[in-house]
DNA sequence: ATAAAATTTGCAACATTATAACAGTTGCCA
DNA sequence: TGGCAACTGTTATAATGTTGCAAATTTTAT
């Protein structure tokens, strides 16, 4: 029995978060980007939550700060984070989640409980490699994966009444 | 060299789509589902074109018939479809594709090209594997998998312009 | 230090995608 | 033939995302 993934074990999350912020500025540095107040703000709010936040709900935060944002200022902070490989882009839900590893845009792997809505990013070399092998063997050129596998977490599932846990 | 799959290689589409339907029309005769006049129209619409739809062009293509509709008739015919497995919808396009294989909703994989906006589905069993057991290695129970993997098609890659190709 | 250039943000309007609620219609069958 | 269920039509509205331009800020070059 594996150790359970980070999102479904109990953790300090501001300390998840300061942890997070510090690597994207890091990051950020070490690229020459500027992590501006607004960029930064919108990072911090997108992991404050374990679930993937959709961008109204970021502009909606941020209204709640009191700073006078429109859906744009949203839409291009969210690009730059993207563009940063800071954030990703969950298709399927319309919305974007903080990715723990900075490397620029890598394929994000995500498992996505449909009863809590918290969301795991997985590494899986495996699935990339299978994935890779099968486009080459059609001569197509990978450039860019969404994979995003929906189902039961572990808590979910064992909870098997299927009622939403609070985050 | 494997031969092209099937939407990168000339052929008669009438015929196809006229298969497409009519495997349509038997799997929904087996399932005692209705395919109804609209249903069947939007289906047709769907596989007529090669690369995927988005709700609303096949909203304009039934107006275009003088069929008088509004976004719901499109909406519910295509969620019908979906639900048997007639068509899949691709999240990272917002849009519908027709389905070979009509057998419920199975998991679709998708080689999407970025230049010419032709879709190919395919069947990688390999992959599948691969995504279970690493869900399987966190205790997550797969309900549902995306998985759109956007690039160059074979085609499109040759032309290394990049510039489209017209349908 | 300072002007020019580039980047970022504010803002208003708009475009696209999707759903809700309710009324009418059709086909079935008891 | 009357009632039920499924399907469709219609209007309105919600949710998500973009364009274009002007103002402000930061960077760069002088």
């Amino acid at each position: 029995m594996p150790a359970r993934a980070l999102p479904y074990r109990p953790h300090n999350h501001d300390l998840c978060v300061d942890q997070a912020l510090a690597q994207a500025r890091e990051s950020c540095r070490r690229n020459e980007a500027r992590l501006t107040p607004v960029r930064e703000r919108v990072l911090e709010l997108i992991w404050q939550s374990h679930k993937p936040l959709g961008a109204y709900d970021v502009l909606a935060q941020l209204s709640a700060d009191g700073h006078k944002a429109a859906p744009p200022t949203v839409y291009r902070a969210l690009d730059f984070l993207q563009q940063h490989g800071l954030v990703h882009r969950i298709a399927s839900l319309n919305a974007f989640t903080g990715c723990d590893h900075p490397g620029q845009h890598h394929c994000g792997t995500f498992l996505i409980c449909r009863s809590c809505g918290n969301v795991l990013e997985l590494a899986a070399p495996n699935i990339t490699a299978a994935i890779n092998q099968a486009a080459t063997a059609e001569t197509f050129q990978v450039e860019q994966i969404t994979l995003e596998i929906a189902g039961l977490c572990p808590r979910c599932e064992s909870d098997s009444t299927d009622q939403p846990t609070p985050s």
